[in-house]
DNA sequence: CCAATCAGGACCGACCCGGTCCAGTTAACG
DNA sequence: CGTTAACTGGACCGGGTCGGTCCTGATTGG
């Protein structure tokens, strides 16, 4: 059913939680206020850092920081940093070798004008689009949204 | 990275060779000009039919046709019969009755936009788009496209 | 020098998917 | 009317992927 991994979900989570502030943010903190479990937000955020999504400091006092603002973030790089480049790939078997090589496999012409579609769809929706629908309708105010939609995903015990 | 089921492509592959012919066919005939296993087009065949995109004929003789012609199948309606209803969903948990009767998951509502992009393109795309880009362009002819394209998932040994 | 933090792995259990198979039902044909 | 060919609708199983955790380094500020 076109399976989104969690871990796509929680990193939306986090880019929007680090848009909060300019300032580097920990890790634990993140998970903190996001009620989502620490070591999955580290991995979380070492894979949008690889994808070039964030910046990290190490060291003390270091952490993580948005790269851009939420509006250029079209949804299709997240889920690139998180879940590989966007395709519809039917080509699981580990013959991906052969795949490469003969460049006429049919399953993947097959399905380019549809991966091309998806991916177009994916680019024209950004991360501060998503911040919006986030917000339940009622508790939507004409002010600047604040950090209430960022610790959403659980009650946070 | 939003996998595709290979039984979807099956399905495609069977969709398209249905429209050779108003005739019905069966599926044991599907599997061997196909190359896919006769027991895997029977699951697809069965699966299509329960979502009402071709129509069986049991008993001796019997067989399945298509129902509407292949520029009149949107590939989202394929992935909807075999995988579901298209949506990224993240909310995998057996919770799901809960998932539903709190209409405001924070999931859900974040990845909507995306949801509704993502069907907008899947609906624009129909089965006699991806049949034309099926063959690559060497071996595409202005006449009218035949079968040769259908047995093309395994080199049928 | 110590503590805090990121980096980059390995690792494991649970779940889903692909693929197969079997008993039952329907319908044509001789 | 029986036989045969075909769909129906489940159950079933093995493998692969994913979510989630943990551990050992490397780096930097105090």
């Amino acid at each position: 059913m076109l399976r989104l991994s969690k871990l796509t979900d929680y990193a939306v989570v986090v880019l929007v939680r680090l848009a909060d502030t300019e300032r580097v943010q920990t890790s634990p903190g993140i998970a903190a206020t996001t009620g989502i479990p620490e070591p999955t937000v580290a991995k979380v955020l070492k894979t949008l850092a690889a994808g070039g999504l964030v910046a990290s400091q190490r060291g003390a006092r270091g952490g993580y920081r948005l790269l851009r603002p939420l509006g250029a973030i079209p949804v299709a790089d997240v889920i690139a940093a998180i879940d590989g480049p966007i395709a519809l790939a039917a080509c699981v078997d580990g013959s991906l070798t052969e795949c490469e090589s003969q460049g006429l496999c049919p399953v993947r012409g097959r399905w380019d004008p549809v991966n091309d579609a998806i991916y177009r769809a994916l680019s024209s929706i950004t991360l501060a689009d998503m911040q919006e629908a986030a917000i339940p309708r009622a508790f939507r105010v004409p002010g600047r949204p604040a950090a209430a939609h960022a610790a959403n995903v659980l009650p946070a015990e």
